[in-house]
DNA sequence: AATCAGTTGCAAACGATTTGCAATTGAGTC
DNA sequence: GACTCAATTGCAAATCGTTTGCAACTGATT
């Protein structure tokens, strides 16, 4: 992956406190690393892999196996969603309370913009593919890839 | 991944010689490791990943290496079609001449039973996300995750 | 301020995949 | 059936994303 993003909303989702009591609630530590990497996921609108994060960081701030042990615990605690844009690195996005974080995204094949979609895989199809594997607790990973308009010129 | 496997098809979709012929055509080598390789992917009906392709080959047969640039290869010249469980993971699938090899895949959590799906995302929607988006050329990848029959027991 | 489980940085370890390179080998050519 | 040469292979080292062991450190609670 090269370059990437395109911000649709820079809103933040959440604000930290309400993060930060995620977290204790769950008897985990407040850090400032822990801190720094909710906050970079906060401004962020589309999932980042942990080397964005940590290139995101200042400097020093933190180790990157830190991020990948912080980005762990929070998938673990249901507060960020992984994707996986098929490249070989995880990408995470952060996810509100109640939400679960199931959607999808278009991806740029040559600048690897990424949208956000909300479209999904049909849920009668999909229960009938459960139905006739007899599969249980049946669900889809899905990703789109294409040209952007930007790169089509 | 553990076990995995559940044989629907032992048919070979193509026999050997109309596979090497396609090599030939693009002046390609058919060398002994290649012809194993080949053999072992017109047997399975399932995606394999290199390493289990390397663990069906006889011992000394050829080097992990040696698969993995062979896979590159065909796929380059389209006769196999990657995949990604996500898991981390190429899987390869043989692929018809004709054929383009869009498909996916029901895949069992517990005991990665593997079952090919014929269901696909619907057509009008996606382009609808592509117009809607500007994009062209627009793909997915798609899998199915669930618990297979004998897992729920 | 004392205490202690939860955290962190650092370096080593890992698993999948790639690559440099010298030795080997298909496949037409004579 | 030898000859030639580019294509291919094995082997080892290198990459890349991710994980882990461990000793030092630090929030959160007492």
């Amino acid at each position: 992956m090269k370059k990437a993003c395109q911000h649709h909303h820079d809103l933040a989702p959440q604000d930290l406190s309400s993060l930060t009591s995620r977290l204790r609630r769950e008897s985990r530590k407040i850090t400032g690393p822990r801190a720094a990497i909710l906050e970079i996921l906060r401004h962020h609108p589309h999932p980042l892999t942990n080397r964005e994060i940590f290139g995101e960081l200042p400097k020093g701030e933190c180790d990157l196996a830190t991020i990948y042990r912080a980005m762990q615990m929070l998938e673990k605690l249901g507060m960020v969603k992984r994707f996986d844009f098929g490249d070989g690195a995880a990408r995470y996005e952060l996810m509100g309370e109640g939400d679960d974080g199931h959607h999808h995204h278009l991806i740029c094949t040559q600048c690897d913009t990424v949208v956000e979609i909300e479209e999904c895989f049909p849920a009668e199809i999909e229960q009938h593919i459960a139905a006739k594997n007899n599969f249980k607790a049946v669900t889809h990973r899905l990703e789109f890839f294409g040209i952007c308009p930007a790169c089509q010129k």
